[in-house]
RNA sequence: GCCGGUAUCGUCUAGGGGUCAGGACACGUGGUUCUCAGCCACGGGACCGGGGUUCGAAUCCCCGUACCGGUACCA
């Protein structure tokens, strides 16, 4: 099995996309077959090399890597279509020496005439086929002199085109609605039928598995099969991914793009995971599959018939998961350039990496995204006694818990630091015992003195943090002020008796 | 307009001539005796409409309707 994956370079790669490829990478890696990666860059004015480029980087950022492509290479390359002209150029050459194809040199402004005279009278707006009939050596003489010409297909009449979809069954077209349409462009550029067509023979590709707007592309392509005698591919097409109000996934949305998603802190697993979903289903209920397990069961024949609705919400539970059982070294690699962009990191040192893997995954533990991390890390690299007390109802609740403050300040002045939950609760056992008090009113007032904030983290994986964090020295991180220089500032802070 | 496709909780879906129509996300309630988040438990919530076939239709057939795609010298 032979599939490919073959975007036009045109901006970021797509959510909708990004699943087009996905699935047709499983399907590669799930029977042993051939991922090809091509570029369709044969609209000159909106392909770019950058996009080309983040494309590539999403891809494999998804770890959808391919075996023959750009950037790799194979023997049916290449694999730029912008490279392939003369590919291009010789095959159209071929069907207007059978017949298959003729020259046409209607101007833009007829058949937009041609087109709204269909429509008023209620006809199928197709091309007049005016050109059509012209002989050879007019063809030739209006080229020579300067005439500019598209190739067009002589499309047959009457008849039926049937092809059978794997996603589908039996899909019918009558050729009937179906006009001569454009092989090669005047600029001498192919169009994209007639591209695709070539390439996926020439690349020999064995499915073509892509997004349903394709469908009604398909019978023009097996015209364009028919017509050099090739065997088609076996299609599949995919339905689409659509918006909350049901309309195309567009950036009015929101994140669209593999690109956003990344730089939001999704991770690539919990993605494939998801919109390998979008669509496609394993059956008993399962939610969670990683991508091994999605290439050995992927299958074309359960991918759903109708259109999905891009969930983020439901993205996000899915890399809640993820962020949960992913290593912590990796979490904490991952997680750098979020504390760099919030200025508590300039580089990180092995020794800030050490202690990171030790305190982000608790704090992974309840976002959704990478990029929430910061915030639930605030208290180490942002703690400031006044501010804290700036809101009315902290300086308020510290006042009446002042016995607390002043106990738990005692407590870690002469107490060792407290670098694991086992001695903070013995700390705070302590502290319970000095002032009698329980519950809420003896942590609460613990956790705004210590972490500056009235909510959080546990307070037995906080507080490690801080002591573990306040003991680093020479790294890249932002100081960390200990928790026993926290309770003396909170109480300087709170003011005299 | 014409051609093609699609239709199960708000969303992703399982199922499929007789089921309490199952699960997940989201939502609501409760629990986790510091809080937020998370996590756990429980709960409400669906077969597009109309005909037909049948003892029986959400399931099969027909007709509508809605939505999506195409109808280009975009891909």
């Amino acid at each position: 099995m032979r599939v490919r994956f073959a975007p036009s370079p045109s901006g970021h790669l797509h959510v909708g996309n990004a699943r087009t490829a996905l699935f047709n990478w499983l399907l590669a890696r799930g029977s042993n077959g051939t991922f090809v990666f091509r570029i369709e860059d044969t609209d000159v004015a909106r392909s770019s090399r950058e996009s080309e480029q983040s494309i590539i980087d999403d891809l494999r950022w998804m770890g959808l890597t391919w075996d023959e492509g750009v950037e790799r290479g194979g023997d049916h390359g290449p694999y730029r279509q912008s490279e392939r002209l003369h590919i291009y150029r010789a095959h159209a050459v071929e069907l207007l020496a059978t017949g298959k194809a003729y020259q046409c040199f209607c101007t833009a402004e007829q058949l937009e005439a041609d087109r709204q005279a269909a429509l008023s009278e209620g006809r199928a707006p197709k091309y007049t086929g005016r050109c059509r009939d012209l002989s050879r050596q007019d063809a030739r003489r209006r080229v020579e002199a300067g005439e500019p010409a598209v190739v067009r297909l002589r499309v047959p009449q009457g008849r039926e085109i049937v092809f059978r979809d794997l996603v589908r069954g039996a899909i019918t077209f009558e050729t009937a609605i179906i006009g001569d349409f454009v092989l090669t462009r005047s600029n001498g550029y192919p169009a994209f039928n007639f591209a695709v067509v070539i390439d996926d023979a020439l690349m020999a590709i064995t499915h073509v598995v892509r997004g349903e707007d394709h469908i009604s592309n398909t019978p023009r392509q097996l015209l364009v099969y028919e017509a050099f005698g090739w065997r088609a591919p076996t299609f599949a097409h995919l339905p689409l991914v659509l918006g909350p109000d049901h309309a195309p996934l567009s950036k009015r949305h929101g994140a669209t793009s593999v690109a956003e998603f990344r730089e939001r802190g999704y991770l690539p697993e919990a993605l494939t995971n998801y919109l390998a979903l979008l669509g496609w289903s394993p059956g008993e209920g399962e939610e969670i599959v990683p991508l091994e397990d999605l290439a050995r069961r992927f299958d074309l024949e359960s991918v759903g018939h109708s259109a999905g609705v891009f969930d983020t919400e439901k993205l996000a539970w899915v890399n809640r998961h993820y962020l949960k059982v992913a290593d912590p070294s990796r979490l904490a690699q991952l997680t750098v350039p979020f504390l760099v962009r919030a200025g508590w990191l300039s580089g990180a040192t092995p020794e800030d990496l050490e202690y990171l893997a030790a305190i982000v995954p608790a704090a992974a533990a309840s976002v959704d995204r990478l990029e929430q991390i910061p915030d639930r890390l605030r208290f180490l690299f942002d703690y400031s006694a006044e501010q804290s007390l700036g809101r009315s109802d902290t300086r308020a609740e510290a006042e009446a818990a002042r016995p607390v403050l002043v106990a738990l300040a005692s407590e870690l002045r002469h107490g060792p630091p407290l670098l694991t939950r086992e001695a903070f609760r013995e700390m705070a056992a302590r502290v319970r015992t000095a002032t009698g008090l329980k519950g809420k009113s003896l942590f609460h007032p613990i956790r705004l003195a210590l972490t500056g904030e009235p909510e959080g983290m546990e307070l037995d994986l906080a507080v490690p943090a801080i002591e573990r964090g306040a003991g680093l020295s020479a790294s890249g991180l932002h100081p960390i002020a200990g928790a026993s220089a926290r309770a003396e500032a909170f109480l300087d802070a709170l003011g005299g008796s």
